[in-house]
DNA sequence: ATCGGGGAAGACAGATCGGTCTAGGCTTGT
DNA sequence: ACAAGCCTAGACCGATCTGTCTTCCCCGAT
């Protein structure tokens, strides 16, 4: 039977999703070819096609895993916060956690979807994303007993995706900090409008 | 001699840059081949290599005629606002404006840099685009009498982005509404700070 | 009428693409 | 010991990629 301590090594699929992850998110999706995958991952191609069925699947997976690891990391950073208004706000400290890695490269979702045909499961995947995205900050803004909780997720929103290009495209991290500020403006400003 | 009357065929190197414009805006630069373009143009491949010298310096100039037209378009819609106040949020009507254009896709540098390498012509053009942009922020609040009229344009920006990036993604031409009128918050709070 | 040059058409090259298939090895449970 | 199943290695397929080269034709100027 496998062993499961640390020394273990991981499965195919395991080394599969890791060297798309590394390729994919470096690289770009159309950029890489499934024989580097392959060679990187040290794994058959055959294996490749027998787990997951083709290229576009993997590139599903690839991104499912990148959405999973985000969801965790956000809503670890939240539970540090008190607050409704600093667990609003809390949202770009963690996005700003995310900027500091030394790999960064953008928001993967959005990287991929700029090389996807429309309808395709990779734009389907940057949609899930994006509604859970939208979802969290409408939930977070009702939370705080903001009346328009939609209207005010939806600008922040624009600061969420905007924080990620201006990392990204500026190599400029501080970018979550400009986005968080200007967060707070429009959230009080949303707070201050419902008392009138 | 060539007449020069609206009958006349287009050249060569015009012809190319129209198919060019429009398969990868529509498909993306990687998805599409040389073959496409010289197909779609009527242009013959050799005229293309010794017009441009390479695919990605037929994809710099691609990026280069859309800057120069967004840039055209957006000043030439700043002249119809007054104030300096209209003046800055102008630039959220005309982002508007191109939203609802039917073959919209998104801003053409952000999806051409998702699929670039880091230091290549794209990334440089994308960078010069990026700099047009933040800078008529900046002059635009400076206009309108802002103190930290780069700190404003950062915020802007990141609104400016986040609107291009739900408009594709979600296919919803109204983030530019919502960003306007986040924009006009952040600009109003700007102001009332300095006045303390 | 002749000449010259830009452009059209497309063959060609070498590499790489996604995907399939065969053959053989290693591990595992019985 | 043995059989069943995964996994590896890599040949192979047809299509497509960027880029080069040859051939021919048409049009305009002398």
């Amino acid at each position: 039977m496998p062993s499961k301590v640390a020394t273990a090594k991981p499965s195919a699929r395991e080394r599969l999703l890791a060297a798309a992850d590394d390729l994919f998110y470096r690289e770009g999706v159309q950029s890489v070819g499934i024989d580097r995958i392959v060679q990187q991952a040290g794994v058959a191609k055959a294996s490749l096609y027998n787990l997951f069925g083709s290229k576009e699947e993997l590139v599903q997976a690839y991104l499912d895993a990148r959405h999973a690891n985000t969801r965790e990391q956000v809503e670890r950073a939240l539970t540090r916060f008190r607050t409704p208004r600093e667990r609003l706000l809390g949202v770009f400290d963690a996005q700003g956690q995310l900027f500091t890695e030394p790999d960064f490269n953008g928001c993967a979702h959005m990287t991929a979807s700029a090389e996807a045909q429309p309808g395709s499961p990779t734009q389907c995947a940057a949609d899930r994303y994006r509604q859970w995205v939208r979802t969290m900050f409408t939930d977070l803004a009702r939370e705080a007993g903001v009346a328009d909780a939609e209207g005010l997720a939806r600008q922040l929103h624009l600061l969420y995706d905007g924080a990620g290009v201006s990392a990204r495209m500026d190599h400029d991290p501080s970018a979550a900090t400009t986005a968080r500020a200007a967060a707070a403006a429009l959230f009080d400003v949303a707070v201050s409008e419902q008392v009138r």
